[in-house]
DNA sequence: TAGTATATTGCAACACAATCGCATTAAAAC
DNA sequence: GTTTTAATGCGATTGTGTTGCAATATACTA
């Protein structure tokens, strides 16, 4: 099963590009111009992730954000995205956190996914 | 609004107490003998969590669970929630690990909900 | 460059968690 | 016992995410 590029699959990348920050399906699908069926955006971005390029957090509102996080680069191995992020209750916006998280776990857990999230409100929201 | 005692309501902070773990919406109508509609579930739950007496946690599988975490005890003060939780992808069983955890944030941002959770394999189900 | 295999897309339908409106029921207080 | 109104049950609804399937388009081959 070898990937294709497609105008989908650049589009989406460009948007998380120049984003910079963890986007929800339909926070993609406002920023694109052309109009991509949500089935194909939320199979592009599970095809992001199989492939390393992406990684996966869900909020505590339930729905799925997708970032192309600085750390995460280009390397498609796997790197545990054990880091944190933080979800503005204000503005919507969701980004990751530089800091990683080591978590001792107890004796026999086998951790396979992270998901932290903080929720709040950021730099921008938190004045007055 | 005072708050009344209800035999959905006793019903359901037992089956979290005997339990000691964080239970979703259908675990918790799968333990329980009478049959309590789903709505009222979900009410009773979200009640206990502006009441204190309960924590939400949603996973990373975008299904919220409740605890009776054992720091939480009685008090229904603004606790802060701020523990990691552990899902096993095997088993399903979500649990509070005891261990704070403190993040710091970027200047500026103010934290509101912690929802930190790590999936994995318990120790029952990581042998083999 | 044309032809072919198959990855990808769009559309519709579906699955599921969670919420909500509203009439009914039942706590708690008098 | 009466009254007030919180809590329940039922049905319908919302919203997120997935899936089946036919149509399309990409990448590869000749």
């Amino acid at each position: 099963m070898k990937r294709r590029n497609t105008p989908s699959k650049t589009e989406i990348l460009q948007v998380l590009k120049s984003s910079g920050n963890a986007l929800s399906h339909d926070m993609i699908q406002a920023n694109i111009e052309s109009d991509i069926d949500r089935a194909t955006i939320y199979r592009v971005l599970n095809r992001f992730c199989e492939d390393g390029k992406v990684h996966k957090i869900v909020g505590d509102d339930g729905k799925q954000y997708f970032a192309l996080c600085s750390n995460c680069g280009e390397e498609k191995q796997l790197h545990s995205h054990n880091h944190m992020h933080f979800r503005c209750l204000e503005c919507g916006k969701v980004e990751c956190l530089e800091r990683d998280i080591s978590v001792p776990l107890p004796d026999g857990y086998v951790a396979k996914v992270h998901n932290l999230i903080i929720s709040g409100f950021c730099n921008n929201c938190s004045q007055i």
